[in-house]
DNA sequence: CGCTTCCATGGAAGCGCTTCCAATTGCCGG
DNA sequence: CCGGCAATTGGAAGCGCTTCCATGGAAGCG
């Protein structure tokens, strides 16, 4: 066992301070003398004194915890490259502020899936909640969290939830356009469209943004067949069959997301297919999934990990006061279309 | 904002009792008439009273806090499933236990790592930490960290770690020579290797498994050739042209994990061979990747997520003295080998 | 020069809980 | 009927920190 570590009197009493002068020092203060300042940080050299949090928590009423929500279900979906990388920018950017954060697996078919979030609140007495999809847009959702005075920023909100509270996100509409023009442009006419869950709304602006390039074309609905996948590679294999033996005969697959788009291909290999010779395929995200497939796979990028990144710090910049600004912020980091190998010539 | 969380002590007026007993109550302590128990759950209900971990802590000198920390640098490997698996796994362990988990991303090439784990220990607190692959096998690390009174669990610890503290792992060395006793009953003879970095000895026993394998065959080191990796698909595609033009003529690639199988079939697909036709590829691992890929990978199941699992079940029974074996516990989990399509005949 | 104002510091209280120890009760054998 | 012991309860102290308020001195002002 270790000898018992330091505190803050400790400190005091090697400095020859007061103890809540430490304690200003520490906190950085205001309305100390150079030289007492330089004298305390010095005895916190000499002791290696750390803060005890839980006590600061106690004493400040400040947990310095927020959490990371999300829903997709591990089971099911057990490569979700998406999540993984929003927490990591999240840890990332707690690290650097000082604040925890604790990651809280909710699937959103649980019946009482309100109940466990808002316990995060009252249970661990976290300060900020991140919350992605489709939680960032339930709206009843975050509003019973901002009821209980904790702050709340979405990722990937895809409308209701943007008015509401702070967020992050890459404009997916846009990338759907963006995409769909570039297939467009290859000479394609005739689409599948594997769509994402119910109630994942910034997945249905993707879709969105599909139907206004088409329009753009003088193409409509009688052009795309549609369809809703879970996001999961499974998915994508099973759907598969559904647009490749349409009457339509599409020529290109867009898929809402890589796990899908990964599935479509492999659903494709399976039957012979050539792919791109004999059929486009498209995913989004940019998973590292996209560049491993064969062949690698046309997508669009967006910047998961300084999503969650931002999530962190913009919800720090509300919670130290740092940030008042009455509405809702949306921060919109830039996507970008990553031409591989999955598209071609229609 | 919130009207104010009720206290314990709102909790001990409501039911008469003395905030001790209701304490008592809380922590299941012994010599509380059942008449008062339930007197002081009904108050707890009533005012939806949770316990302050943070003044828990305090007051008690546990964090209940643990720390699962891993060295892969997700810049360089954005896709480790093994490491997010294994965190889910002690994630759901802890939120049956009461405890919490602290993810740590620490580079292992990083000149200060051990200062960054002990600080784990020392600032935020933690109790136990959990360490994966290579820092299993640190015992200068291990040692430091049971020295601060901190327990350790490691996960596939390859030698050295196992007998320092408690573990969890499958059988690495059975892994490798099941695979290889497959490979051979195909009839391979020319072999190449894929292992993984320095320092992952667990990850070198796969290597050990295959050589017995092959000696057991008559079998040695002149038909196979070996390189080393660093477990990301990128080494897989750089890696495997050394081993497909080497005068061995190889028929068979065994990797030491799923990625570099997945990097060494991207490779193969792009010279135009026909897997497992021409060549045989395997992984390890068992990551979902491995069944995305076309075609999917002939590898090694093991139940990472149960890892993580067991990893904390064994730091909290350690921590709350439900277990004091003396002698460290390893706990081994079963492999399987999973046949899928890019292992055939030579 | 007496007054307010500002700066730098310290004293005391208390955050919500657990732990240590003392007090009370009921019940045993002798 | 009494000392003793176990079962049950409560009082008090204190975990390590921050917050509120008081203090003393230096500086500013007419």
């Amino acid at each position: 066992m270790t000898s018992k570590r330091p505190t803050i009197d400790d400190v005091a009493r090697v400095s020859g301070v007061a103890r809540v002068t430490v304690s200003r020092v520490l906190n950085g203060g205001p309305n100390v003398r150079d030289e007492v300042r330089a004298r305390v940080m010095q005895a916190v050299e000499q002791l290696d004194y750390k803060v005890n949090p839980q006590a600061r928590s106690l004493a400040g009423g400040a947990s310095r915890l927020l959490a990371f929500v999300f829903a997709s279900d591990p089971e099911n979906d057990p490569n979700s490259y998406y999540e993984s990388a929003l927490e990591l920018g999240a840890l990332r950017a707690c690290l650097a502020l000082g604040y925890q954060v604790l990651v809280q697996n909710v699937p959103d078919q649980t019946p009482d899936y309100r109940k466990r979030v808002l316990d995060l609140i009252t249970t661990q007495r976290c300060e900020g909640l991140i919350l992605s999809p489709p939680y960032s847009d339930d709206v009843g959702l975050i509003e019973a969290v901002l009821a209980q005075g904790c702050k709340v920023v979405t990722v990937s909100p895809g409308g209701p939830g943007r008015g509401t509270t702070d967020g992050v996100g890459v404009d997916d509409e846009a990338g759907g356009y963006d995409l769909t023009r570039e297939l467009l442009r290859l000479g394609h006419r005739r689409f599948g469209f594997i769509a994402g869950l119910e109630g994942h709304l910034s997945a249905d602006r993707r879709l969105k943004g599909f139907w206004r390039a088409l329009e753009e074309q003088g193409l409509g609905e009688r052009d795309c067949v549609v369809l809703r996948g879970d996001f999961t590679f499974r998915s994508g294999t099973h759907l598969a069959p559904q647009l490749l033996d349409h009457p339509l005969k599409p020529t290109a697959l867009v898929c809402a997301n890589d796990d899908m788009a990964a599935g479509v291909l492999s659903a494709a290999h399976a039957r012979g297919l050539n792919i791109p010779g004999d059929l486009s395929i498209t995913g989004f995200d940019d998973a590292p999934v996209a560049a491993i497939v064969w062949p690698p796979l046309t997508t669009v990028n967006q910047p998961v990990k300084v999503l969650g990144q931002r999530a962190v710090e913009l919800l720090v910049s509300r919670l130290n006061g740092v940030n008042s600004t009455p509405e809702p912020i949306f921060q919109q980091l830039e996507h970008a279309v990553v031409s591989r190998q999955t598209t071609g010539l229609a």
